[in-house]
DNA sequence: AAGAGTTTCAACCGCAGTTCG
DNA sequence: ACGAACTGCGGTTGAAACTCT
């Protein structure tokens, strides 16, 4: 007999894939994402699951368009760092380094576009063109050195807190977790996860993994009323 | 109203660094 | 010490949404 490799999934997420894959996060942690996309049944990479999680699903992400004070930051910590997206990102809590890189790139594109336009118009005025400046005279010519204006940190604040406790910790993050936990129709009251501390978690076998993730072990009280549960999708 | 052009956002890919056995 | 597996990062792409003409 032979055995055909079945094809990955790709392209955009389905509202039930995003459900399982919390939910596998949650029980698991966030690591070991080729593991959590072999038990989740959910036939994606590991890859794809870890990048849905970080830059669609983390429950401390923001929703929505950048702020002006948050757009300023971008520009700045850009001016400083360059296209170091994730070190960036990591000043802007809530927000991806995904965002981020697509935000720079929208805003470089811009200028670039107001540039031809101003440039066709009057061949003189070069001061707008910001995509040609080095990168930290384009943040001062947007007026980023000083922040006074807002409440937000500069670059510079930023700088220097660089060496301490990052902004978001996972500790928050996990806490709101834990705090909304009960209202959270997705993690069932499972024994898996009360039983098992963390550590104990990434110990586990495949074999013991396939026990726990019996239907009985899984499905509780909670989840009796045909709630999603952390069944593998293909079983 | 409709088609073209533009912007936004989510996802993929390849590579490099790290961890683990 | 070494190779395989995993993880994270940055670049790129494409579809959907939006705006303009």
């Amino acid at each position: 007999m032979v055995m055909v490799k079945e094809e990955m999934r790709k392209g955009s997420w389905t509202e039930q894939e995003d459900l399982h894959l919390v939910c596998f996060v949650r029980l698991f942690g966030e690591r070991r994402w080729d593991f959590i996309a072999k038990v989740s049944g959910l036939n994606r990479t590991g890859k794809s699951c870890r990048l849905r999680w970080v830059n669609y699903l983390h429950p401390g992400l923001k929703r929505g368009r950048m702020t002006p004070q948050e757009k300023r930051l971008v520009l700045e910590l850009h001016s400083l760092w360059g296209n170091r997206w994730s070190r960036i990102a990591r000043k802007l809590p809530g927000r991806t380094d995904n965002e981020i890189k697509n935000y720079w790139r929208a805003h470089t594109r811009k200028m670039t576009k107001e540039r031809r336009r101003s440039s066709s118009s009057s061949r003189v005025d070069r001061s707008l063109d910001l995509t040609e400046l080095p990168v930290q005279a384009a943040a001062e010519a947007h007026g980023l050195k000083s922040c006074s204006a807002c409440s937000c940190l500069t670059a510079e604040e930023l700088e220097k807190e660089e060496e301490g406790v990052a902004s978001y910790s996972m500790d928050q993050i996990w806490n709101e977790i834990a705090t909304s936990e009960d209202s959270c129709p997705l993690m069932p009251s499972s024994p898996t996860w009360e039983c098992c501390s963390e550590e104990a978690v990434w110990k586990i076998d495949d074999e013991e993994l396939r026990m726990l993730l019996q239907p009985d072990h899984l499905i509780s009280d909670h989840n009796a009323g045909g709630r999603e549960t952390c069944t593998p999708m293909n079983s």
